[in-house]
Formats: C-alpha cells, sequence, structure tokens
RNA sequence: GCGGGCGUGAUGGAAUGGUAGACAUACCAGACUUAAAAUCUGUUGGGCCUUGUGCCCGUGUGGGUUCGAGUCCCACCGCCCGCACCA
C-alpha cells in the first residue's frame, strides 16, 4: 500500500482479516484519517508506529515554543557586534489580520531571519497605529468606547499574529493610544513649539451645516456628508501647523541620497515638494488700490494674458465679499464641494467679474480685469494668477465660458493655428515661435523662455526671479476625540500657553462626569467636557481651557520608529540607544504610504534631532525603503432579481474548467479577477483559516511566491494547494533522505552539490534583493533535483539541510523540523547562513547559441575559457553558419563571451 | 484636471540589450489503484509542411535606434494607483 512516509520506518496499517481495506482510508491535509464508511478503531497497526508525516499545526506551536523559551527575538544592544534594524509599517488595529499583512510581515521576518544567520543583532518590533477614525466610527455607530474597542481590537489581531511565528520582538510593543507613548508625544510637540517649529494660522476644512462637525475627506462622498447627506461646505478655522515648508529645499534635495528607496516613491516625494521657479510681480491696480501680486510659472507668457484671477480665499475677495451681498453669494457658492485638489480641479469652472481692472506691466494702456475664480488655491504661490488661455487648459474652459479672449503668445513651429478648444501646452523642451516675445526671443524652447523673461523683469525691474514650493505647512489639529491631545492651554489674559512638561500626559478622559462619553452627540466629545476643559493656566494659574484639538494620526506615526530604540523610556528616546539602533535599515510597507507618512517621518526626525531626541545621522531615518503590493483576489459575483450585484464568498464558489460556479445552486458566477480584498466585495481570505488548514508556513511560502513582493499578488485556492504539496513534498524528501543508509554511495554526488551552492549563490542575492519570488523559484528547481538525485547519503544529507536552511527565513518551522530531524545542532534560525563555494561555480564548458542575423540558429558547446578567436572559428565553422553563408563571407561576427554569438550573413 | 505606474502563453509570472515563456498554476496523457483521492512521470505559445537539431509568426498598437529589442527612444490604445482630515 502507499503510505505517507515515516521518519524511522513506514507504519504499515491493516484491517483485521482484511487487506483490501487498506485502500479505503487516507489521510487528510490534518493527517487525521478518512476512510469510506468505516468507523475508527477497526484498524490494527502493524511495525513500529512512527508516525512522521508533514503536521504543519503541530511543529509550528513546537517551534514558537521554542523560539520564545530561547528568547532569540529579543534584541540585545552588544557593542561590537553589527546591527540590523528592520520594520514592517505598524498597523491599524482594525481587530482583523489580513493576508496584505502577512505579506508585509512575512517580507520583514524573511529579511530579519536572513540578517540573524548572517551575524547581526537583530531588532524587529512591532506596536499598533492605535489612534484613528474607525475607532470612533465604531463608538458611534455601535456604542462602546473607542478606547476598549481599540484595546479589545490589539489583543485580538495580537492573538491573530502569534501563530505566523514572526521573529517579533515582543517586550518593545506598544499602541500610540498608550498614555506612556502619546505623553511623550506631547513632550516632544513642546519642544517642537519651544524651537519654533509649531504655529497657529487659519486654514480650510470640509464642513457638514448639519452634523455641524468637520469632515475628513473620506467622509464626503460626491460633495455630501456621509452621514447627513448636506452639501459640505469649506470653512476657515483656527489650526496648529508644523512648520515642514521650512525644510522644502532639505526635503527635497536629500532625496538624492536615498539610494536604496524605490526611485518612484522619491519621484512621488520630488513632485509632492514642488520645486517651481517663476516670477513674482505686482499688477498695478487701475484704481489706484494695493497691486496684485501675482506668481506664474510661466511668464514667457504674459502677452498671452487674458485677465488676472484671484483665489475665493485672497484677500482683495474677502474685502468684496463684506460690501457686497452678490459677492458673497458667489464666493460661498465657490466653497462648496470638497477641499481636495482633484475635487476644485475637476469643478465645474466658475469665475466672477469684481470689476477691478490692472494695467498690464508691458503695456500701460492694456487692461485686463480682474476675477475670483474657483480653481485658484489660495495656499499655493500668492493665490493670484494671471490666465494664459492659450497655454494652460484650466484657463482655456475658463475663458471660453465667460467669453474672455485668448491669444497665442506661441506657436508650433510648423503650425500657425490660433488656440480654438484646446490649449497649446507643448513639453518646456521643446521649441516654439514666439509672437511678439518683449524680451525679443524668436524661436527658443520654453525654458529658455522663461529664464529670459525672469531676467529680462529683474533687469527691468518689475518682477522678481522666486523660487516656490508646492508644500504646504501641514496641519495637524483635528477636531476629533481618538487623538492625542495637543497640550497648550487658552488663557484670556495669557493667550496660547504651552502645557508643563510635569503635567504630561494630559490624557484623554474616559468618563464624562462619571458617565461613559457618548459618541452619539455631534461634535467634539472634548469641546463638551467641562471638567475635562477647564483648567488652571501654567502660567498665571487663573482659570483657563485645554485646547481640545487633537493631533493627526500621522503624528502617531511619525517617530514611532525611534521610539522602538526605547519604547519604555521616560523621554521620547534615549539617545545611546537612539544612536546603536538607528537608522531604520530596512523599512517595508504599503505604497500608498510613500508621500505622507514617509515625508511626514522625515521631517519629523530632522525636527527630532533639533531638539537632541536623535543624534546626527538621523535626519534620514529609512536607509533602505521596500514597498509591497497588495494581495487580492478574485472576486465571484452574481445578480439578484432587481439587477443588483451580489457579491459570494470564496468557500460558496466551486471552480471547474476555469469556471465558478455556486456549490449550492450549481449556477455559474462571473468572475472579476485581481481585484484588492475587501470586506464589501467578499473577496477576503482569513489567514487564520489558512493557517488552521495548511499551517503558517504554507501562507508564509504562498504569499512569497509567484508575484514580485512589489507587485499585487492573486490569492488563488489552487496557488495556496501547491504551497501546501510543495511543503510536503520537501518533509517526505527529508524523511526519504533520512532513511538513507549512513555511509551509502550513488552516482552524481559532484553535480548535486554543484547544483547546490548555485542555489546558494541564487537564493541569497534573491533574499538581499528582494527578490523573494525567484528565490522560492530557485528553491523549486533545487528541490526537483534533488528529488531526482541519485547521490550518496552525504551529499544528499548536506543537500536536504541547505535546501532547510536556504528556506528557513520563508517557512522557519519546517525548517527547524527538517534540521532536527536531520541531526543539525542547535536551531537552525540562529544557525548561520550557507555560503557558496566559488570553486563550485565555475563551470568548464559553456553552451552558446549561434544567432545569424539575429535569430537563434543552433548552438555550439566550448570550452568556458576559450578566447573570442577560437569561438568565431568554431562558430562559423557550424553547419547552419556555413549554409547561410553559402561559401561567402560573413559581414560581421559579434562574439560576447559566455553569452551569445551572431553572425551577421 | 494633475502626477505616477503597468500591459509577455489559458493563469500568476521569468528574462545585467544577447536562446522569450524559468518556476508555478490549469489542462491533457501515462504509472499506481477495482475506482477515486493522494503521489510519481511526461506533454502543452500559435501556425505550416517536407515530422526536422525544420521553417514562419509571436511580449497591447504603430514607428525608430541596434549585429541583436519584452528590455532603449517617440506616438497611440487600454488598465490601475495617488492627489494633503482614511491609515
Amino acid at each position: 500500500m502507499r503510505f505517507y512516509p515515516a521518519h524511522a520506518s513506514c507504519a504499515s496499517l491493516t484491517r483485521t482479516s482484511d487487506t483490501q481495506a487498506t485502500k479505503l482510508w487516507h489521510r487528510d491535509q490534518n493527517n487525521s484519517i478518512t476512510c469510506a464508511g468505516l468507523p475508527p478503531g477497526v484498524f490494527i497497526l502493524k511495525g513500529p508506529v512512527v508516525m512522521s508525516r508533514y503536521a504543519a499545526t503541530k511543529i509550528e506551536e513546537k517551534w514558537q515554543k521554542a523560539w520564545d523559551e530561547a528568547g532569540i527575538f529579543e534584541a540585545k544592544r552588544t557593542p561590537g557586534k553589527e546591527k540590523y534594524y528592520v520594520l514592517e509599517m505598524f498597523p491599524y488595529p482594525s481587530g482583523k489580520l489580513h493576508m496584505g499583512h502577512v505579506r508585509n510581515y512575512t517580507m520583514g521576518d524573511v529579511v530579519a531571519r536572513y540578517k540573524m544567520s548572517t551575524g547581526h543583532n537583530v531588532l524587529h518590533p512591532m506596536g499598533w497605529d492605535a489612534f484613528g477614525m474607525p475607532a470612533e466610527n465604531a463608538a458611534m455607530a455601535s456604542g462602546g468606547h473607542p478606547k476598549d474597542w481599540t484595546y479589545a481590537n490589539i489583543a485580538a489581531m495580537k492573538e491573530q499574529m502569534k501563530p505566523l511565528g514572526l521573529s517579533l520582538d515582543w517586550s518593545r510593543e506598544f499602541a500610540t493610544c498608550d498614555e506612556d507613548y502619546y505623553g511623550q508625544q506631547q513632550a516632544l510637540f513642546l519642544d517642537f513649539l519651544d524651537k519654533g517649529l509649531v504655529y497657529r494660522k487659519n486654514a480650510v476644512v470640509n464642513w457638514d451645516p448639519v452634523d455641524m462637525t468637520v469632515l475628513a475627506n473620506e467622509q464626503v462622498e460626491a460633495g455630501r456628508g456621509w452621514r447627513s447627506g448636506a452639501l459640505v461646505e469649506r470653512r476657515e478655522l483656527t489650526q496648529w501647523f508644523f512648520k515642514i515648508s521650512d525644510y522644502s529645499e532639505d526635503l527635497l534635495s536629500a532625496l538624492e541620497g536615498l539610494h536604496d528607496w524605490p526611485a518612484k516613491v522619491r519621484l512621488m516625494q520630488e513632485n509632492w515638494i514642488g520645486k517651481s521657479r517663476g516670477l513674482q510681480f505686482g499688477f498695478e491696480r487701475c484704481d489706484g488700490g494695493a497691486p496684485i501680486d501675482v506668481y506664474t510659472t510661466r511668464p514667457d507668457t504674459l502677452m498671452g494674458a487674458s485677465f488676472v484671477g484671484i483665489s475665493p480665499d485672497h484677500p482683495i475677495a474677502k474685502e468684496l465679499e463684506t460690501n457686497s451681498t452678490e459677492v458673497a453669494a458667489f464666493v460661498a457658492e465657490c466653497r462648496k464641494g470638497g477641499t481636495t485638489e482633484e475635487a476644485i480641479e475637476t469643478a465645474e469652472k466658475l469665475g466672477y467679474d469684481t470689476g477691478i481692472r490692472v494695467k498690464h506691466p508691458l503695456n500701460p494702456d492694456w487692461e485686463l480685469p480682474v476675477w475670483i475664480a474657483n480653481f485658484i488655491l489660495m495656499d499655493y504661490g500668492t493665490g493670484a494668477i494671471f490666465a494664459c488661455p492659450a497655454h494652460d487648459q484650466r484657463d482655456l474652459d475658463f475663458c471660453r465660458k465667460y467669453d474672455l479672449p485668448v491669444k497665442n503668445a506661441f506657436y508650433a513651429l510648423d503650425d500657425a493655428v490660433p488656440v480654438a478648444n484646446e490649449a497649446l501646452v507643448p513639453a518646456k523642451s521643446e521649441k516654439v515661435r514666439w509672437v511678439d516675445h518683449f524680451a525679443g526671443l524668436t524661436e527658443a524652447t520654453g525654458e529658455e523662455a522663461i529664464n529670459t523673461t525672469v531676467d529680462f523683469a529683474e533687469k527691468a525691474g518689475w518682477g522678481e526671479g522666486v523660487t516656490k514650493y508646492r508644500l504646504r505647512d501641514w496641519g495637524l489639529s483635528r477636531q476629533r476625540y481618538w487623538g492625542c491631545p495637543i497640550p497648550v492651554v487658552h488663557c484670556e489674559d495669557c493667550g496660547v500657553v504651552p502645557e508643563k512638561k510635569e503635567n504630561l500626559p494630559i490624557a484623554l478622559p474616559y468618563d464624562e462626569d462619571g458617565k461613559p462619553i457618548d459618541f452619539s452627540v455631534p461634535g467634539n466629545p472634548l469641546d463638551r467636557h467641562p471638567s475635562w476643559r477647564n483648567c488652571a493656566c501654567p502660567a498665571c494659574g487663573k482659570p483657563a481651557q485645554r485646547e481640545t484639538d487633537t493631533m493627526d494620526t500621522f503624528v502617531d506615526s511619525s517617530w514611532y520608529f525611534s521610539r522602538f530604540t526605547a519604547p519604555h523610556a521616560k523621554t521620547p528616546t534615549i539617545l545611546p540607544e537612539a544612536e546603536y539602533w538607528m537608522n531604520v535599515d530596512q523599512y517595508i510597507g504599503g505604497v500608498e504610504h510613500a508621500i505622507l507618512h514617509l515625508l511626514y517621518a522625515r521631517f519629523f526626525s530632522r525636527a527630532m534631532k533639533i531638539c537632541g531626541h536623535l543624534p546626527d545621522g538621523c535626519e534620514e531615518p529609512f536607509d533602505a525603503l521596500f514597498t509591497q503590493g497588495m494581495v487580492t483576489h478574485a472576486i465571484y459575483q452574481s445578480t439578484d432579481d432587481t439587477g443588483r450585484p451580489v457579491y459570494h464568498y470564496p468557500e460558496e464558489i466551486e471552480l471547474r474548467d476555469g469556471k465558478a460556479f455556486l456549490k449550492d445552486s450549481g449556477a455559474e458566477v462571473k468572475t472579476i479577477p485581481s481585484a484588492k480584498m475587501s470586506k464589501s466585495k467578499n473577496n477576503v481570505v482569513n489567514p487564520l483559516s489558512i493557517i488552521s488548514s495548511y499551517g503558517a508556513d504554507t501562507a508564509r511560502w504562498f504569499v512569497l511566491s509567484d508575484s514580485p513582493p512589489e507587485r499585487d499578488v492573486e490569492w488563488t485556492a489552487s496557488g495556496a494547494e501547491a504551497a501546501y504539496k510543495h511543503l510536503n513534498r520537501v518533509w517526505n524528501l527529508c524523511d526519504k533522505i533520512g532513511q538513507m543508509e549512513p555511509g551509502a554511495t550513488g552516482q552524481g554526488d559532484e553535480e548535486l552539490l554543484r547544483e547546490m551552492h548555485k542555489t546558494i549563490r541564487d537564493v541569497t542575492l534573491g533574499v538581499e534583493s528582494f527578490g523573494f519570488n525567484a528565490s522560492i523559484a530557485r528553491l523549486y528547481g533545487f528541490t526537483n533535483t534533488l528529488a531526482k538525485s541519485k547521490a550518496g547519503q552525504a551529499a544528499q544529507k548536506q543537500a536536504i539541510m541547505t535546501l532547510a536552511q536556504l528556506m528557513s527565513p520563508m517557512v522557519p518551522h519546517l525548517a527547524e523540523d527538517i534540521w532536527a530531524h536531520q541531526g543539525g545542532t542547535g536551531l537552525i534560525t540562529t544557525a548561520p547562513w550557507p555560503v557558496a563555494d566559488e570553486a563550485m561555480l565555475v563551470e568548464d564548458s559553456v553552451t552558446l547559441p549561434i544567432q545569424i542575423n539575429g535569430k537563434r540558429r543552433g548552438e555550439i558547446t566550448v570550452a568556458a575559457d576559450l578566447d573570442k578567436a577560437e569561438v568565431e572559428k568554431i562558430a562559423l565553422a557550424h553547419e547552419a553558419v556555413q549554409k547561410a553563408l553559402n561559401g561567402g563571407a560573413p559581414k560581421k561576427v559579434i562574439v560576447v563571451p559566455g553569452r551569445i554569438v551572431n553572425v551577421v550573413a
């Protein structure tokens, strides 16, 4: 009979007086016996009972316990030993671990375990990004308290993470909503305030006029509040800001040094910071009022100017608003709609002619009207522009709508057709023909024209070349409860007064007058909490009131990586600890954080250094960054009677011939491939159910295989099954080798070991370069080689142990078990990483493809060190080459040593 | 609207400018089995004939650079992501 191999010998199973019965049962993936219609107990076991199948769940528990007991993941600072700090972006405690987390943490774990086996002190911590709106939303929706909700979720998620067998140092765990953590964050805020890095100013927010509350962008759906359905308005509030814009140039130029960041992320940050060189100048008002300052990046198009536009939030607009109901109505109209750049840019263009006229700087007789326009942002430049409709689509749309003149400032070289409804916007590096350019240009690129114009304006004295950045100061105020309170007090006499450090933490109140806070009431609970809000002024001692704004949760995540180096310290950080562990050597997270989180963290590190909380050299806290892709899953969708889509869970689906059917009804359903896992689409796969049926190693192996780490990976049942089968195969191989006679000889020892060393080289390279899928493909290959090998026992044992080591960062439990089974010393997790023997990597001969005119026509095998001339001679003698040349001489022969020979006939 | 990215077999994907499709899935065939499952072995981009160590076509579309292009350049088409209060 066939049976899963055993460690020492194969147990055979027979039913009394019926040998046929042995065929009636099989083992399922949980190693339990299933048989057709026969109760358990009618079997007897013959032979030694050493059941040693790959029993994932069992061995995973066992090795996790062993690692815990050995305490090998606790980061220790031992001087002289090199450290390695690997960090995955910490999770928001939603309460449910999803496959994206599994992939993210598995990648970090591979790096951490690999670095551990290459002799580093590894810091691999975990914590919780625990403040934020979902907790408050949950409290509003179903009662309860955000604090309780959050801590319960943390406990639940930790339980779900533990079975993954991650090499985390749990002794450093914290949540950002711990008073201990946010108290230190308040201390940082006070230090920043002291250094002038924080200030207050007015800023625009989304305002829900029915719920009387500030809305997040995501709470605005099609211009309406998600809960009330009211049309959202833009409203100004006095808010706190970090002076990140002071660091625009530094944050921009330092990007160049971040060699181990994805180019894409650097580019996104560069565009975000948005450095531009332009001209700032004033339009003189015909009514003698103060000139209107504009900033433009295209001063060269000044001769195409059509009107001057100001933002609805511009001081002139505000002044007019107070005097004219018409202007007030128009400005109010502009303020409808969201605050996102997208909403503003895509909204219908609206304009209002103020009646103010200004003089063109180059021609005092040329008057331009001043319009208020809804697409002009107050935060960028001076909040006022001149519009050149011929060369800007927004301006053009506006001018066509309000019947304003459109005049080309330049034409394409080969075409002098005036702009109609599509603006002419060539690349700045493209040469164009200028119309009446004041500085005398005829044919020049936009770039040249801009520079010439700026010089011209500076010399003439009516304008100034100015460098501006798109990056705005970071508004950190949130009018919400579940965040870190801003530790300042408002005093009638002293104004805004920082809280004293010894009074920190300013803790969030849990109750309100002995009753739990009611989150169903609109507005910020801190505003209507007198016993918390009323306090003594830290300066004069008179009755005063606390700031009720809390901090943006991006603040929490802007320094947690520093805090991990001394998570329980009574100061934000401890310098010697930070000195040893910082920087983060490898940071891993989603690309969705490419801009804000990473930019804010870079700013915070600079600010913390200024305040003495970080040593020199930590301004850029992340040496290497990796952005991993998502885990996706097909969506199974059918349609109900009313035509609305119905989404089905993967477990309700049966796949046949590449089509999907409902298990219940057998009806075929539509398959939408590769969609981001989302609860509303029912296409989520629960890691826990995967772990309970296949084990964590299978889940880990799967999320790393198939797709490159930076790209999305599609979860498929067949893929998970395949991963599980492969791990079984490796385990069976280990078992088979374990049963070989010690010292038994065979054939092909050298070939096997050569292949092993090549595998060491390739897998190591893959792990070091985040090519985990490539490493895994290589490991599949080597497993196939080993399975077919007829080599002797010693070579095979060496091969399987090396295979286990190479697999250990990805599937550590299985690797430990193989290691132990083969008699390895200690834990595989702490064993040194195998090193490829260079001598074993050198090939004696090499097979070169022969191309004729770039097409493969044959191949030759030559000594690896044969010189080019000899290779050429052999290639030319090749039958196919002779045939192609037909007696003539080749026009050219290209020999790329070790790669290819190309003959041009 | 602005910015960024991605397009390769039935599928996920591999390929320092040098043999396109590694590795895996799926499918098909074979071995084992009364049978199925599991396991093992093998085939599989398309087309053509003269069935060969054969020829032609083939990496979204159209051009270009090169001895040689999936890879570099230009234009187009399609899809995805981000846009400052989601984290």
